[in-house]
DNA sequence: AATGAATGAGGTTTCATTCAT
DNA sequence: AATGAATGAAACCTCATTCAT
């Protein structure tokens, strides 16, 4: 449960503006940056300025809520990949595929650079993919496909710097992960 | 030469203040970021806001100084890592080097995602850079070292990237840059 | 309607705030011509500089609401004036009407030749004015007591030279416009 | 002698600056209006600042000695006119030649609306000007040319309103001041 | 005497957050 | 619970004036 998550189940008006806004949120950090403005938020959403601060105590909590979202989503994938069989494909599966998560809000991620303190809603979303994609390098390095000093902590690093790059227009950053994918592959 | 490079040599106070300007912005931009302000960077130079603005039209421009002069730098590498004969150990010195020039001013490379606008007083540092670079790639691809697609272009994309995430505390960046090497290599 | 006329009725206490505004800022113009400052008006106003910018874009539109107003106002006399039957009186009502009204804000006036872009926000009330104003000359000329010559845009003109020296202290403006309304009569 | 007026004869050099930045503030203001920058004027000068400050304490000071040489002209003028002997033709010549002088530089006299306390530097001038002035219209009036009432003290402000509206693209003053004209001429 | 670099108060405008309706 | 008007602390930049060279 992260900290913003309501005591109570929400009347169903509420939930739904919740919803809204945190979409609204969504589109608008991933069009304009972390420098997008709140109003410009609630307007997306529909909603006054009042209401969404009525469901986040400030706009560090709203971008705190979006990566707990994503982080929720990346540590399901990392469970999928661990159910797969083949320790190298589903390694690389789980990077391609949450590369291209990022691709489709980078201005979500410029946040993560920013403002690190936003991370601190996510921290237990995090956690979990952290566990899931150790539980994915082990698997590799014990099948003799990634390379042995490889630690989980890496993971984030390189991904980080592979969506840090993806505003870069005219550069295509599926490049530089097959690049990465090829530096974390056993010699 | 670049465009801020002024015409007639400045007297020698001025050209001490410049430099403490230049010097204060890179301190300030490197502990709080682009958003940075003005008034504090004057501060830190010892200078009144309106001699700043007397050597730099605007904020931006200070930014671009900055830049110009990490690149100018880059560039000279480069040239150096050129005049080396391993064509692996030169390229890797490059990299190497350059990673642990940008670790020593982290918060301006987030101005180079933030405000790419910045870039453009650069750009004449930039290409030879790109042009240096360029050449080393093509030396150890013909001796058979480095991957056969790698492109000029990837280069700065995986610095960007390495760079990204140096800010994160208690990671070690080397530890990112000796994978991409890895990707690097030609199997 | 004029462009800065809000489509929707404004909420009481916003609309009233809007009153204060333009009114603090018609009294602080006055006083301190052009130059004055948003902060003073906005105090004068007892709001916010916020709330200020929320009602008008920027300083020029605020005056342009004001110059719309007076030019709204001046129109209007105008009609009055066209209502009375005497063709020499009623030009003359017309001009000492408008004259003692602008006695009232002269610094506003000064705004007029400071800021033309100002004016831009009052065009169609300026142009009512003038074809009512047009009509009252042609009456005049018909009835052969205003001079054959005169020609709509010599009002604004001459009424503009009259207020410019409103400002100055101890001299009775009244002297000005009587010479004025001299020169205008046929002879 | 007027207050910017120094005691001892320049030096050769020193006078011709002086002259220079006088030229120059004419020219400068009379594009400008009053809001035009000091450092402006020192370049169209071809001095530096510093310079400008040694030869006038502060811009109205500037601001204040082309005032005084206006005045100083317009009071030659009055003298000449004073010289012919047709009561009318030599008043009404020297409100069209001063008016014109104001034409030439109009950002001058916006001036002497703006900042009222510039004129301060210009009273001797101005006191001249206003004796020769009464004289004339004392000699139309005994002549029976000009209207009874008109006094000495409406001249200044009738032309502050000529030279007022002098700015408005596309309007021809001269229409303006035959009104004026007209107007003080006996019924 | 001349220069022009330095100064910094002050001006306009933005935007996260609060609060009356 | 929702709204959006109000707030006001900054932020950037200008320019009259001073002062070291």
């Amino acid at each position: 449960m992260t900290v913003t998550e309501p005591q109570k189940p929400l009347r169903a008006d509420a939930r739904r503006n919740r919803e809204r806004i945190i979409e609204a949120a969504r589109k608008v950090f991933a069009k304009q940056g972390t420098d997008a403005q709140v109003d410009d938020i609630a307007r997306a959403a529909g909603v006054g300025v009042g209401t969404l601060y009525r469901h986040f105590p400030d706009k560090r909590a709203l971008l705190g809520e979006l990566l707990a979202a994503k982080f929720r989503a990346f540590a399901d994938n990392a469970e999928r990949a661990l159910a797969e069989d083949d320790p190298w494909e589903s390694f690389a599966w789980l990077l391609r595929t949450n590369a291209a998560a990022c691709a489709r809000d980078v201005g979500l991620q410029q946040a993560l650079h920013r403002d690190p303190a936003a991370w601190s809603v996510a921290i237990p979303e995090l956690m979990r993919l952290q566990d899931r994609a150790g539980q994915l390098i082990r698997r590799g390095q014990e099948a003799g496909v990634l390379r042995d000093d490889l630690v989980v902590e890496d993971i984030p690093m390189l991904m980080s710097g592979l969506t840090a790059t993806m505003t870069v227009p005219q550069y295509d950053w599926h490049r530089h992960l097959e690049i990465i994918l090829d530096g974390l592959r056993a010699r």
